[in-house]
DNA sequence: TAGATTGTTAATCGATTAACAATC
DNA sequence: TAGATTGTTAATCGATTAACAATC
């Protein structure tokens, strides 16, 4: 399955962060970074970024360090940011919403093409100047612009009626808002952004504090620092 | 410094995926399950979610599985959900107002208990039947309100000087929602939510299978499959 | 040349999985 | 008792970090 030269997921995911900052160093006119530069700047050990980097190649010049304008373009086209990324959207509520006019997406390409809703309120209305269309529509509509991407932000209940049609109609990746797992062929690419377990790690690293404060208390005499 | 019972980062971002299942099943009057049960429907090896529910001690029966209600409320207290937690959350755009009614929150006890803006048409509405306050009045309200969490939804430029306000106010952990890294003293717990790193990687995904569609054709004849 | 920094190899660390004795 | 499933140990796998020769 994992074909072809394969890169590990948390490589993947410090990759864009390093794209993010490589623009904002474009902008302060900074030339070249290295990688302990990269590497303080996001908290990341600099042989991490060394590593991260040369999974498809190398781009640096030793002594040296990177280009900025050519480590992003590089990255540009290894997270496919260069290609413009079409998707629709389904369920236009706020967090549909949100994500239409998120700013964080500027750099990556994606275009909302169609918007989505079951309710009758919204269906029809316009949305940053889409019309917004019924979910009936979405398997002729995604066919026929063939579409890759769909994000799905419906109540959870909805979220997989809505990713089997998404899957009709032959889109290759779901990013998925909805709390709840999703059941797709295995081709299908799926992320899914659970809320909730942000919350709970968050909640969950508050009461261990709680605890071992009294647990620190015991110990200090033995472990000092 | 990670004092005390540590749980594997990996470990306490499946957690909440066990709960919200157990939350289900409970609903649906199931009373015991197994490790398989659990791991077939999230997609985890079942020794695995052996080991996560025993980092704190064992709660299962050997031959007969986990009762879902003790496991309910075992998780909970690990996650620290069985106590209300108390938020406030500074940007009421549209990300803030979809985190604000976003469903999946609703068995973690995270209450928002007050909102912040900095724009003036907005400072002065009521959302959800609260009045939103001026960003120059967190640190006060904060202290007041003696607030542990803060959620940040504001554009990335402000995010920095709204999380050292939420610091200078006492908040312990930090929900973070603006494309940015943040700096807070290391007591501060910070979780970043990063959207982009979703899309990034979902559009990475997307590029590889098409790369890998060519090299496939050409490994076919030695690997098979 | 001397100093800096890369790309990569080897060593370490941590997480997952397999296997199975203990227990219901 | 026989069958099922836990909790845990040991083996495997994968990612991070340290170290350094190669290179600018």
């Amino acid at each position: 399955m994992e074909r072809v030269i394969s890169i590990p997921k948390p490589t993947l995911e410090r990759l864009p962060l390093y794209y993010r900052r490589l623009l904002q160093w474009r902008e302060e006119k900074v030339s070249i970074v290295s990688s302990a530069d990269i590497g303080k700047n996001l908290g990341i050990d600099s042989a991490q970024v060394r590593r991260d980097l040369t999974y498809f190649g190398a781009v640096g010049r030793p002594g040296i360090g990177y280009k900025v304008e050519e480590l992003i373009s590089y990255l540009g086209e290894l997270l496919g940011i260069n290609n413009v990324n079409e998707a629709i959207i389904v369920g236009v509520g706020n967090l549909g919403r949100a994500i239409c006019s998120y700013p964080g997406f500027a750099p990556y390409g994606l275009s909302i093409v169609a918007f989505f809703d079951i309710d009758p309120q919204i269906v029809g209305t316009k949305i940053r100047g889409h019309e917004v269309f019924h979910v009936n529509d979405l398997i002729h509509i995604v066919k026929r612009l063939k579409i890759q991407i769909g994000i799905i932000t419906v109540p959870a209940r909805e979220a997989q009626k809505v990713a089997d049609q998404m899957v009709a109609g032959g889109i290759r990746a779901i990013w998925n808002f909805a709390p709840t797992r999703l059941h797709v062929p295995e081709e299908v690419i799926i992320r899914s952004e659970d809320l909730a377990v942000g919350l709970a790690t968050l909640s969950h690293y508050l009461v261990r504090e709680d605890l071992s404060e009294r647990a620190e208390g015991l110990d200090r005499g033995i472990s000092g620092s």
